[in-house]
DNA sequence: TCCTTATTAGGATTTAATCTTATTAAAAGA
DNA sequence: TCTTTTAATAAGATTAAATCCTAATAAGGA
């Protein structure tokens, strides 16, 4: 007996797929929690690390803020916006051949990569022009 | 008056350069309070923002790490080791039209990007070997 | 149904980073 | 040089994200 199917882990991952957003593992428990009172964070917490080793869930690990996690698509970057922080999708072919462009790999072993842009979404770009003009 | 320099300030940068790697601001804390046993943590994170905001210095956010600082020189990438957990650098070209692959902005403005490989560094794939052996 | 043990709940703990407040010192001007 | 202003500091408290701990629970094979 390895791997025991869980209520918890369902629960858990059909929220993910219901909420098709980059939620964080907390505002999951929030959203889990009024119709499962008694769950535990860090049920949430590890379930969703299982789902991302199962390959189920996507973890996006965010520069200055706590991990995300992504309902199952195609590969995909992401852009986190400077100013609201908030975590958009980019539509941009996976780079499939990135590692070929490494140089001198050293002897190392690769196996993926992450992109996270940097940029201003929309909404906080038409407030920063507003603000200016003030 | 906007700016001042500060003897710390200058204490964590000169350390940074001394060190040339890519320390997290508890290892900097760590390795200047021997000399300077005064010096306080927030000091110590205060004055890396503030360094990476003049441009001095680089921050590197880590999944599932602390946040690393390195030193400047050209611009490049690195790759987190996913058993020992340190993070290299990677010889590779910047890629400065990374941003001219998206194929809809979305009225997004994008500043820069992240790249962080995953993979394994040669020391640990040789650990890594032994083991299957036995 | 029973038994083994993976998983859970709930709170405690750890780690990274920032905040708070009284104190200190950088640097501009007299 | 001395005074004044206030940016920056020290030291500890606090916050936030994530994991750990332990007794209790329940998945699923026998």
């Amino acid at each position: 007996m390895i791997q025991r199917n869980t209520i918890q882990c369902s629960v858990i991952l059909k929220k993910i797929n219901e909420l098709k957003a980059h939620v964080t593992a907390d505002e999951l428990y929030e959203a889990i929690v009024s119709e499962y009172p008694s769950i535990s964070r860090a049920t949430v917490y590890r379930n969703l690390n299982k789902l991302v080793e199962m390959g189920k869930i996507r973890k996006v690990s965010v520069p200055n803020g706590a991990d995300r996690f992504d309902y199952l698509c195609c590969d995909h970057y992401h852009v986190k916006c400077r100013l609201c922080g908030q975590l958009f999708d980019v539509e941009m072919d996976y780079i499939a051949d990135l590692k070929q462009r490494i140089k001198d790999a050293h002897g190392f072993e690769f196996f993926g990569h992450n992109i996270i842009f940097d940029g201003i979404c929309p909404a906080c770009g038409k407030t920063k022009i507003k603000e200016n003009k003030k």
